[in-house]
DNA sequence: TCGCTATATGCATTCTAATGCATATAATAC
DNA sequence: GTATTATATGCATTAGAATGCATATAGCGA
């Protein structure tokens, strides 16, 4: 059908034309983040941060990754990167953050390539 | 300032966020078109379309030419081609419906190119 | 075990956009 | 002038998304 075309580029779009939602999109496209991070540089309440979290989550637009109390988000729609690159332009540095207190944020040696490999739950 | 990039952004979106709005705008990209044409091929009230189209107008996306009686939309934002390409594709063929009245649709003759240089008034 | 912290969920309320419809305007033909 | 047709506008109503907030859940440490 061809309703479906324009049915999934609407539900896309609806995704974007939301502040909050766009901008942690934008954030996300310059890598991973915990929600608290994504708090601290959107100041707004934590509930409000899960639930924009939460609707780009069940669209498939994100991506969290859950490692002890903190949960790390990516970016997985490439279509979504694309539309961001041609109306944001090439994404920016990552935003590092004193006001996050997350081990990523904090001390730099817990950092990246997070070497004893313990668990890492997928969130659903 | 960095947020009227965000701002500028969020406002495209809104405006291919809507079923309507985005067919009208896919059916535009394919050529001018007069609202009776459109009328034809959404199947809803002349008026709603009218709507609509003030809406894209207003934000500068489309852009009407007056023609005695009937007015030709069509799309005059780039970026929004753009943005249609990645999420819909290419666009397809203008549909020439039976059902709309104008000039333009019924006799081939008053066609594109618009020989004797009436009047052709901006819509604003 | 209990307490603390990060994140998630549920739900009531508030806004804004979408929709429907009556009517206005503009151009043509008579 | 009047009548007719295409399009536009104004406005009331409705629907759905956005927001705020209380509370639930999950993981860690003592």
């Amino acid at each position: 059908m061809d309703k479906d075309r324009y049915r999934q580029a609407v539900r896309l779009f609806s995704l974007l034309s939301h502040p909050v939602r766009l901008r942690i999109v934008d954030e996300l496209r310059r890598g991973e983040a915990c929600v608290c991070h994504l708090q601290a540089i959107l100041k707004r309440p934590q509930p409000y941060i899960s639930q924009q979290l939460r609707v780009l989550r069940e669209a498939g637009v994100i991506e969290g990754r859950k490692r002890g109390l903190y949960v790390y988000y990516r970016l997985i729609d490439e279509q979504v990167e694309r539309l961001l690159l041609e109306t944001l332009g090439p994404a920016g540095e990552p935003s590092p953050l004193p006001l996050c207190a997350c081990p990523r944020c904090h001390d730099e040696a817990e950092s990246l390539p997070l070497p004893g490999g313990s668990v890492a739950a997928e969130v659903r």
